[in-house]
DNA sequence: ACGGGCAGGTATAACGATAAACCTTCCGAG
DNA sequence: CTCGGAAGGTTTATCGTTATACCTGCCCGT
């Protein structure tokens, strides 16, 4: 139905190549035949199909980033930096949910799709490691996150450990004794997202000579701001004491403030607050939180620096590259 | 570099087009064939090349979502929904942002990306209106949100006054009788968002004989959280009283609790609050923000029932159908 | 005058998959 | 014994672009 490249080229009276060599900017045409075929295309409303020339050139222009949810505002800001990122290096940026229904039986299923994209960029917090070494991709692929991870894919993820012990050494040196960490991973420290920012809890606890109480440890079954505020509930109702709280993400902190708040507490007098990943909204809680900042656009250049790394060099074989990139605390009111 | 088809057929010792109707699971196939057949598929790691697929068969099975900005909530959500929604009858989301960097030129752009997918889903919000009459394609397009829209394509859109004027109403009911409109547009009522946002809030006024103070008609630079704590800053400087907010959205309302906690004013006490789009994190700010609810699963349900009948007509000409659907309030804390 | 080269274009063959038509066997009914 | 047809495959022709090779004048240097 849509208008192709030989309506315009019959309409214009020149061949396919011709009309072609007029839309990519080739030199082999005359300045007048070019003239005739842009009108031609513009009186058509011509457009080229990009699914052919995708199959032609073996090259789509487009990257795919995968994220386990599309309504995580982590992921919603890292898809916003990238699409800029990607675009000023000439690549589209397309964005996919990956844990949508029966636990990663999509993540099999979209395995067919990366192929479309010239690159992949994959966020593995909540993915089966299995199904990720399943992964047999010739396309360039680039893992965002902790996991226990295949090390031949190159790999971009913020400092964990580091970022999560500040966040709690701030706490303890500002005068709290007793930091739960809401959101940690019980059990042998593995790569996960969740057990690294455990691991520095414990870090900051051990640099000041402390030892952290277990109890303080609190497992929550989503990393989602009602678990936060669930989990604020019943640690009072058990009359758990605590004086510092930090989150394993801002949107857990989210809940827990919002939890704190209806239990009457007030943040940072009776219970400081840390989250982690500096999402915009914490500049807009009551009260502003105080939280790990992952240098955001240093994630980015990196992703984007790996994965045209890759394309360049066109598959040939290249060394993984392993990126982790420094954290920092961001200061602010939920804390003293 | 990738294996093919022709890689499976020849190993296997059959044709392409048998190595075809075993993956696609047609009938006229052997069962030892089929065995051998995927047991090569297997070995050898193959992956269909839906590019390949896409350009013979005219169709992807992908429909696409395209949104201004990734890092605003809403966006987030219904991106969410909309990829269980579609998946649930067997098509896949991408999701891609249009309103990246030199305003609307992205739009122009894109335009032929939009032939590589079975439909379009595309929200109009901050999108320039030329743009989108610019469309000229032979995809099914269904417009999401207000704008002054070609009425030639189908489109969905949540009751964007009646919703206004309930949350106002609400608060001027409950004892408020100065209500700003944080984010309202001023001047000619066209079909844009906030043009229709500010009519609901006239309308409430109106229908309980009262006549709103156009001093708290505001407006605001752009729909994000700073500016609503921007906007209450400014407004308190200057002396307006003011005893309720009507945030255009929830992220605007979130700015809006901020600057007023910021202020010394408590909600709902001195000042009552209300957002639109209730947001999950209306759910955990404080107070809980109470917010006009557009039904989210109904706006999907409409958005996936829209664009399937038009792939099911497959092309032909349609009647164009315009969806409103109904706002109803989510009353939580910040208003009494 | 002749060959080389360049400007401006065309013809042909893929890229990888699939729709549609066609080709064998083999089997059972009449 | 013959013929219709089902079972199980294969062949061929595309889908819309682009890479590559090729063609045709014509101008210019020697």
């Amino acid at each position: 139905m849509a208008t192709t490249m030989s309506d315009v080229a019959r309409a214009a009276g020149v061949s396919v190549m011709t009309v072609s060599n007029v839309i990519n900017g080739r030199p082999r045409v005359g300045p007048d035949t070019r003239a005739r075929v842009l009108g031609v295309i513009a009186e058509l409303g011509y457009q080229v199909n990009l699914t052919a020339r995708g199959l032609r050139a073996g090259r789509t222009g487009t990257i795919a980033l995968i994220v386990p949810r599309f309504d995580h505002a982590y992921f919603g800001g890292l898809a916003a930096r990238l699409t800029a990122g990607l675009e000023s290096v000439g690549l589209h940026l397309v964005v996919e949910q990956s844990g949508a229904s029966p636990e990663g039986e999509l993540a099999a299923l979209s395995l067919a799709r990366l192929q479309m994209y010239d690159g992949v960029l994959l966020s593995v917090v909540g993915l089966d490691a299995a199904a990720v070494d399943r992964i047999q991709s010739t396309v360039p692929v680039v893992l965002i996150g902790e996991r226990d991870l295949p090390p031949r894919f190159d790999h971009v993820t913020m400092d964990n450990v580091e970022g999560a012990r500040q966040a709690v050494e701030h706490m303890l040196r500002s005068g709290a004794r007793r930091v739960a960490i809401v959101g940690g991973e019980v059990g042998t420290p593995s790569r996960t997202m969740g057990s690294r920012r455990t691991l520095g809890w414990r870090l900051a606890h051990e640099s000041l000579g402390m030892a952290p109480d277990p109890d303080l440890l609190i497992e929550i079954p989503e990393v989602e701001a009602w678990a936060g505020a669930a989990v604020v509930e019943q640690m009072l109702e058990r009359g758990l004491a605590v004086d510092g709280v930090f989150a394993v993400t801002d949107e857990v902190a989210t809940g827990v403030l919002s939890g704190l708040h209806r239990a009457g507490l007030s943040v940072p007098e009776d219970v400081q607050v840390v989250g982690f990943d500096n999402l915009a909204i914490g500049e807009h809680l009551v009260p502003r939180l105080t939280s790990v900042d992952p240098d955001h656009d240093a994630m980015v250049d990196a992703m984007v620096e790996l994965v045209r790394r890759r394309i360049d060099a066109d598959g040939a074989e290249l060394e993984p590259r392993h990126v982790v990139l420094p954290s920092r605390l961001a200061l602010r009111d939920s804390t003293r």
